[in-house]
DNA sequence: GCAAACTGGTACGGCTTCGTACCAGAAAGG
DNA sequence: CCTTTCTGGTACGAAGCCGTACCAGTTTGC
């Protein structure tokens, strides 16, 4: 019997490879499981609902992905990448810039990606275990950037890895709780009211030393 | 036809009656809910599975609640009550006193209570707008609460309500993240060497004071 | 006792989703 | 062309859960 595995007869099709057609579709996959788990919610998604609204056949699915679990894991690394540029995209010299640019930019990446921010506030959260681990993975990761970029600003200052990590898991879970707040809030203050709040809070904090 | 309605013809049964046991039901359907969503998880429990846990009928659980989102309410209900005790045990006449005690209790607790901690910390979460709307609004609470108890601690402070809200927001934000890094991590470094990590953080701070 | 209410166990139809298979038509290659 | 691969649409069995109904045995009120 020779080998007639998916990939030996492999031919181009409407001009492009099997590789580069595979990867179409599993882009195509990823942004309609973005649409799905950000309105529908992915509590309430299948993989035939995921496959309708990527145009594609059930059987693509399952040719990039084994569960819908897995195309979760896939989507939230795309949404997360778009979150961090842009909560760490400001530059800062003393601490009140880099708090807060962090939080401006967290709350505009909010206002202008309602579905994405869905999926990242709300829908990847107590999925199971590994999705846990990829959601911690991703927050610590950011706490310690903002702790990179925080600590030099204070002079004098050598904080232990732990206080490093209880910095970082304040700054991102503070983030996370406002914009959590905001965005299930019924008459939602603007962007700038909320950032007048933040200012004022921080300055009295700075006031104070 | 005359009225034929459960209540109508109510009688007692093991010495209890129909109201008595109702509630009783209730309860073991909540406390098996609890054991269910906390370990199984609440995507994936059933209402036969609950049921089997709580050793009751099917029927009994209808008699109650009308779907598992309205039996999870009632179990968050249940948790956050606890939780909100364990967090606002601690008194404190100054700043770094309420902080830490209320990041001690919130440790503590996860550590005491693994199941229900997984409930308040995962489970709940991502579920629907209704449930989304009661954590809110617990959060929100036990923020305000915290506030109530900071503000006094440091003299000449009178935050507006949108500062108000952002330093519970920021406090019960950071408290989760560490705790869920906490849990996620398998509660390492114990709660002790974590809690010294925190007051070298808030002995730093004082410290620019 | 005896009828009526209550309890716990089992059973069942209906529904939804999964994962795969089948089929007809388009595109590629010799 | 004519065969082979690829695509998209439809179909189908298997499985799990829902919500309710039925049934046998117990407790209660009269």
């Amino acid at each position: 019997m020779s080998n007639t595995s998916k990939s030996e007869r492999a031919r181009p099709y409407a001009g492009e490879s099997r590789a580069t057609r595979e990867a179409a579709r599993r882009e195509r996959l990823i942004a309609a499981a973005i649409s799905v788990f950000g309105t529908t919610g992915y509590r309430d998604a299948t993989v035939g609902g995921v496959c309708e609204v990527a145009g594609l056949n059930k059987r693509y699915f399952y040719e990039s992905f084994a569960t819908l679990e897995d195309l979760l894991c896939a989507v939230y690394e795309v949404v997360v990448a778009d979150l961090r540029r842009a909560v760490l995209a400001a530059e800062g010299n003393d601490p009140v810039t880099v708090v807060r640019g962090f939080i401006d930019g967290f709350l505009r990446w909010v206002q202008d990606n309602p579905v994405e921010s869905r999926v990242h506030l709300f829908e990847v959260l107590g999925v199971s275990a590994r999705v846990d681990e990829l959601y911690r993975g991703h927050a610590r990761s950011v706490g310690d950037e903002l702790c990179d970029r925080l600590v030099p600003t204070i002079p004098g200052l050598e904080p232990t890895p732990g206080q490093r990590r209880f910095v970082g898991d304040a700054l991102v879970g503070a983030g996370i709780q406002i914009a959590v707040d905001w965005v299930l809030s019924e008459q939602q203050p603007p962007r700038e009211e909320l950032l007048a709040e933040l200012d004022g809070v921080l300055g009295s904090l700075l006031q104070l030393l």
